[in-house]
DNA sequence: TCTGGGGTCCTAGGACCC
DNA sequence: TCTGGGGTCCTAGGACCC
């Protein structure tokens, strides 16, 4: 292993072999995405507290997205409706009803984005990554700022829309470089300041370090911002410490980290699913019980599967428990990929009666089927554009 | 924090095969 | 009949993300 390294940093220092280039990776991140595209079908919203999601009325639901005027109170996405009525009572709920729109705005972004590169990732309705290295050093001498600046020009002329773009040497640091500076603007961190940069960010505001693992951070090391990590500099001695976590940490100082973008045509995804809370009762007034909702449920993923062409070998049923809140996950797979309705019904009451032998009269929140497991794609298979016209 | 919906990825044990 | 080691698939659960 040594031996490699001391060769290639060898090899490095010849002359026939080129100057090593930046890698550029750019995050891109549409700013409070479903509210912007409410503002811009109703521009009298501007300027006022918009939380999509949720409904004022039955206090049901958690913001999906709002407006900065509402951030200002502190509402925040995931916070319960409640919880954000009581920090901002005026402002103004709209239901995600929008969601044909959203989708055709965003593939309408996406498919800009897929112009200035290959290496291009949609990451969710609201996010990508695009690989930038080649054109950056080739053509901008490897100042990345003006290529960022026409992408941001374009998206608003086209939707009228802002983003936030991140940019980095890995896909880690591009994203939390994003978040550094919102709404509508743009952060360079040179591979020479990911350290300073990094130093006093808390270790919650990496990308896959949530709630738990700064829990145990705290706990079991004291550990609160990067900087901390930071001490130690070796991967060997951050594996010592963090386990597997280590290597993560090591990765993302160091500005190594991922370069290469799984680019997404939609075959990248992998499962679809469709699940539902018990709450109210459904279309046809009775209350809510799992064999009664369960077929709506398949009819919505078997829908969505063939829409896509798609063949499944596993089916899941999830299951939410009532009272703890755990989820009761049963599968099962076949060897060969179909796309039969009947199969994904017949497994998914299977299933449900085994959870039913296993938990008795345990009651439940709510319940999901997923399909996964997908085969591979056929040959005559549609493009990516199809892909970012698809509902 | 009394918590929606749709996803991804990782881990770990067990079965089964060579 | 006791014995590996390695690879792959399946199932279940958990953490995390937007």
């Amino acid at each position: 292993m040594v031996a490699i390294v001391a060769f290639l940093q060898k090899s490095q220092n010849q002359a026939k072999v080129p100057k090593k280039e930046r890698n550029f990776l750019f995050h891109v991140d549409l700013d409070c995405f479903f509210a912007a595209v409410e503002i811009r079908e109703q521009p009298s919203l501007k300027g006022l507290p918009i939380i999509v999601g949720g409904d004022k009325e039955s206090k049901r639901g958690v913001v999906t997205t709002c407006t900065y005027e509402a951030r200002r109170f502190g509402v925040h996405s995931g916070m319960s409706i409640v919880d954000a009525l009581k920090l901002c009572p005026e402002s103004i709920c709209l239901p995600r009803g929008n969601y044909l729109l959203y989708r055709e705005v965003s593939d309408s972004v996406m498919s800009i984005l897929s112009t200035y590169t290959d290496e291009f990732r949609c990451a969710s309705i609201d996010e990508a990554y695009l690989n930038l290295t080649k054109i950056i050093n080739k053509e901008f001498n490897g100042n990345p700022i003006p290529i960022a600046e026409e992408i941001k020009k374009e998206i608003f002329e086209i939707e009228g829309i802002t983003c936030s773009i991140g940019i980095g040497s890995n896909t880690t640091i591009a994203k939390m470089a994003t978040s550094q500076n919102k709404p509508n603007g743009i952060t360079y961190i040179p591979k020479e300041h990911i350290k300073e940069f990094l130093k006093p960010l808390p270790v919650r505001r990496i990308s896959g370090i949530g709630p738990k693992s700064a829990e145990r951070l705290q706990k079991n090391h004291g550990v609160e911002t990067i900087g901390q990590i930071m001490k130690l500099e070796t991967e060997y001695e951050m594996i010592r410490k963090y386990g597997s976590l280590g290597k993560f940490f090591y990765r993302i100082i160091s500005g190594e980290g991922r370069t290469k973008l799984k680019t997404n045509d939609y075959y990248g995804a992998q499962s679809i699913s469709k699940g539902r809370t018990f709450y109210g009762y459904l279309e046809d007034g009775e209350p809510i019980t799992a064999e009664k909702l369960l077929p709506k449920l398949i009819d919505q993923v078997h829908e969505r599967l063939t829409k896509k062409s798609f063949r499944f070998k596993t089916v899941t049923l999830e299951i939410k428990l009532q009272n703890s809140f755990k989820n009761i996950n049963k599968s099962r797979s076949f060897l060969a990929a179909n796309d039969d309705k009947e199969r994904i019904n017949s497994t998914v009451f299977e299933l449900l009666e085994e959870f039913r032998n296993t938990h008795k009269d345990e009651p439940i929140r709510k319940v999901a089927v997923r399909v996964s497991n997908f085969g591979k794609k056929d040959s005559n298979q549609k493009s990516i554009t199809d892909f970012f016209s698809e509902k």
